[in-house]
DNA sequence: CAAGTCGATGCAATATAGTTGCATCGGCAA
DNA sequence: TTGCCGATGCAACTATATTGCATCGACTTG
């Protein structure tokens, strides 16, 4: 959930019309504390207005292009989508479970990685480093312990 | 590469009677200085033997239940197979070029992660870390300053 | 205003990666 | 011999994402 940003002022900074798809997009993954898939977001708008499933897709492609939004890749088949880092939002770990599918974002603190190491050898273009966390979250546990699975 | 991992014995501690199909997969992988798609190694595999694609998905979903085979997510569409970590395999991170699909491991010193504060408060079950850089690799790098893009 | 342009969107078709159901084959045990 | 079982193959299917082409509406230019 995001209280500070500006999702207007997000896109155009962008160079990317406000749209009131883009916006609605932009809206439903700020809002969310978690990241989303594409289905998951075209199912939530689907709700409220008419938007087509394929316009989902290519909003989240420029949304990803301008840095506005960030692409991240799950233990599963698809990808999930969640606000890029920036001045509110410090890059951070995910952590999915492999039970039920749901990502999770981890506090920016609770992974210490120090990459000048890296950024001193590798001899290519770093854009960004992703870190996820797979394993069973609390809830999917505590199910399996009663039996529930 | 690995010339120390014996591919027999690995199947057989994993309780995966060693099929010439698995034997085979397990080559391909160990062979292999870089993870492959489940697609790559079937038309490695195609070359030689005749086998299936959907055998191929079979033992592969076999050998990383086991524990010998590390399955990777790409910035990219499909997943990525690798040895698992060994006592001949530190974990790694690994390095995902968005312009040509190829993916490379990292030394495992090329990051200093500090993984302690995330076991100590993390409420579910930790299964697997990992941990990936995206960007473009000294080959696209070198093709696009040439103009060849 | 008419004509042209362009980005955003929709719809249908297609591509890609992986999965499922069911049949068969070969080895081994009763 | 018979029955069982895991490994494999084949065809159909699912989920996710992408492409091609048409349309619509805003804006520009004459």
């Amino acid at each position: 959930m995001c209280h500070q940003c500006n999702y207007d002022e997000l896109l155009t900074s962008a160079n990317l019309e406000p749209t009131t798809n883009r916006l609605h997009i932009l809206e439903v993954i700020g809002n969310n504390r978690f990241p989303l898939s594409a289905g998951d977001i075209f199912k939530t708008l689907g709700r409220t207005s008419s938007i087509n499933r394929v316009t989902v897709y290519r909003i989240l492609d420029r949304l990803v292009d301008g840095g506005v939004v960030e692409r991240i890749s799950t233990g599963g088949r698809a990808f999930y989508y969640g606000l890029a880092p920036n001045d509110h939002h410090e890059p951070h770990p995910h952590f999915y479970c492999k039970r039920c599918g749901q990502m999770d974002c981890l506090n920016p603190q609770s992974l210490d990685v120090n990459t000048d190491p890296l950024w001193k050898t590798f001899p290519g273009r770093i854009d960004s480093i992703e870190i996820r966390v797979d394993g069973i979250c609390k809830n999917c546990l505590r199910m399996q312990a009663h039996g529930k699975t």
